[in-house]
DNA sequence: TAGATTGTTAATCGATTAACAATC
DNA sequence: TAGATTGTTAATCGATTAACAATC
């Protein structure tokens, strides 16, 4: 890496990534920054400076290649890659992300799921056995995993934290309502389902917050 | 609503608002703007210019009283309030997100869930039953909703905009993976859980994305 | 060629951080 | 009172927007 890119541009990538395929679906071939800034509700020109962060995908007088740009975006966000994943927390949401999240699909390989309830383990989501937690070291240490997806209670999942560090993981997606203390070359993404619905309730109180683009 | 408060802040009550209540869980009263940067990671000037956005909560000298301005967030974040909230899409993640957010707990009235699917349909989640979605026009006239949770794939979400629009919803939490066209008086607040896998992707694949806060 | 549109530099805007007088 | 820490102004930093020469 040579210079470091903002979070800003990084977080608006999949949002690019998402209107290039609708794109592509409706056999749009090319597209101007000006004609998609219209689209996307942003200007033109922080689509370019966006871009450019990475290389020079358009041409002069033309715009740019749909499906060019949407697989140079693929490979920016690294799904071109496969990676496997487990799910900590067989509950509600972890359940929920299993079915809904076509992890295989996009390239996420969804290779285990545990929890503590003893209820729940010996289940079978999507094919995966929900397994004891205590089973995690060893699993960890025979399969390589690449993201652990936390969807417990915050407490158990500052408990299961060392596990996942001791393990090798490489990535954390954090449903808990928590954040979590990581080692600095561990990665993490959080998910703050409360935080989001605290937002909107501010939102409803408070006029003009309405054209936001997250 | 005099001046308008940015987003950024906004979307940094939450946090505030959870610190502030692990403070008190652990019996701690009072708290300067500094020692709170270094246990939240942030610096305390930006704690201070956050807060008093709002108002003067603090006292030179002693710092803030911490279950005082825990309720002060609290009611910026208008959660003192009670909202009625309806799901629609009683799939994997609605149903989830029924019973994984404690919404009654939280003032958030769940009163409703609606689907297409006849599997689904005349199911009962959380003691709401599934009504047929073909019901919803006339469940938002009878009832007062606040909030709707949009939890079906996106081409079914553009489709029923409209309804809840004419329904006089509020506010739309949107969990599909599209970005809503809504009148200017209804406001949104977006989870797009697939863009927010696409980030940790890629921060998987370039270094230096550890110790942001989003 | 003429028109369109990029990539990129410069200007602006907004958000974060630093500094410090006010004051508890 | 002396020390601590706020609220707030000023300085800095970074992100967004505007402008335009390059060029397809």
């Amino acid at each position: 890496m040579e210079k470091k890119i903002s979070l800003a541009v990084i977080k608006r990538l999949p949002r690019y990534y998402r209107y290039l395929g609708d794109l592509i679906e409706n056999g749009i071939r090319r597209i101007s920054s000006k004609d998609l800034s219209e689209k996307m509700n942003v200007t033109a020109s922080q689509i370019r400076q966006d871009l450019n962060n990475f290389g020079c995908f358009g041409q002069q007088g033309y715009g740019y290649n749909v499906e060019l740009l949407y697989d140079e975006i693929k490979n920016i966000l690294g799904l071109n890659k496969t990676y496997n994943l487990i799910i900590i927390g067989g509950g509600n949401i972890g359940q929920a992300l299993a079915n809904y999240m076509n992890f295989q699909k996009r390239g996420f390989n969804f290779i285990g799921i545990f929890d503590v309830n003893p209820r729940l383990i010996g289940m079978t989501i999507r094919g995966i056995e929900i397994y004891d937690i205590d089973k995690l070291p060893e699993f960890l240490r025979r399969n390589n995993v690449d993201i652990a997806v936390l969807t417990l209670p915050k407490n158990n999942a500052v408990r299961i934290t060392p596990i996942i560090v001791e393990g090798g993981v490489k990535g954390v997606w954090n449903f808990s309502h928590v954040d979590l203390k990581l080692p600095s070359d561990i990665v993490v993404e959080n998910v703050h389902l409360t935080d989001s619905l605290m937002t909107l309730s501010y939102k409803l109180n408070n006029e003009g917050y309405t054209d936001d683009i997250e």
